[in-house]
DNA sequence: GAAAATGTTATCAT
DNA sequence: TATGATAACATTTT
């Protein structure tokens, strides 16, 4: 479920539900006041990078899905506890499993960058140049993960758009020439809409290029997998295609 | 059946 | 206190 562009795929497939009002609200093992819910009308449905953002009349819900989380509609999962099962006065429902709810209050823009968001029409390169500037000293394969600077980009994302790039993953962010890290830039916003269509498609993993693979595709040379850089995720890449800017 | 993995956050140390 | 490392969580796939 976890990267932004599933989080698209989700935010469309939830959007059928607006409109309906709150019947019944069920919580497991989750801190938020369903009482605020009832009888209010589902208004809206936004998303911030992983964040999917359920809007309702006086509150919003802040569903994130983590590594294994899913939801479902109308059809609840058999033998499964939902985290959040949420039925309107219509008849029809909402459930969401493992994955990690808060409530926002206050207006989502106060609480949201939106430009920070690869997917989000305000997504501005300029300023992601402007943090990256900030931690010269990172990997970049530390500062894509940074949800402040590529909000919705996770480690698949991460990895395909460093070979597309041809960059190595263990360069300093500092090290990296502006038009390589202009690209870089650039491709997480181009990769993880290539991403939403391939996984709409069904065909998403059969495009991954370095992610999981073995050889790389484009010289055959072997693809490596190191746990790379301060959050230990795996890194997959070609020695031979991808540079190194430490001047050595 | 063990191990790893599309991720974040709480808690424990330093 | 502040920063950083480690643990915890949870489910599907390999």
């Amino acid at each position: 479920m976890p990267e932004g562009p599933s989080i698209i795929i989700a935010k469309e497939e939830i959007r059928q539900l607006t409109g309906l009002t709150v019947a019944t609200v069920n919580v497991n093992a989750v801190a938020i006041d369903t009482e605020a819910l009832y009888s209010m009308p589902f208004m809206s449905v936004r998303s911030w990078g992983k964040h999917l953002l359920l809007k309702f009349n006086k509150t919003t819900l802040r569903v994130h899905f983590l590594m294994f989380g899913s939801y479902t509609i109308n059809h609840p999962k058999p033998g499964r506890i939902a985290k959040l099962s949420i039925t309107f006065t219509d008849g029809q429902s909402l459930y969401f499993y493992a994955c990690a709810i808060r409530t926002i209050k206050g207006s989502l823009t106060s609480v949201y960058d939106w430009s920070a968001d690869v997917m989000n029409k305000h997504w501005d390169h300029v300023k992601a140049i402007g943090k990256l500037k900030q931690q010269k000293e990172s990997l970049i394969c530390d500062a894509l993960l940074d949800q402040e600077i590529f909000s919705g980009v996770g480690n698949i994302i991460k990895n395909e758009v460093l070979f597309r790039t041809r960059v190595h993953p263990l360069n300093k962010v500092g090290n990296i020439p502006p038009r390589r890290l202009r690209a870089i830039v650039d491709d997480a916003r181009v990769y993880s809409f290539l991403f939403l269509k391939w996984k709409r498609a069904y065909v998403l993993k059969k495009h991954w290029e370095a992610h999981t693979k073995k050889k790389c595709p484009r010289d055959g040379h072997p693809i490596r997998k190191l746990y790379a850089g301060v959050r230990k995720r795996r890194s997959f890449f070609c020695d031979e295609c991808q540079e190194m800017f430490d001047g050595t």
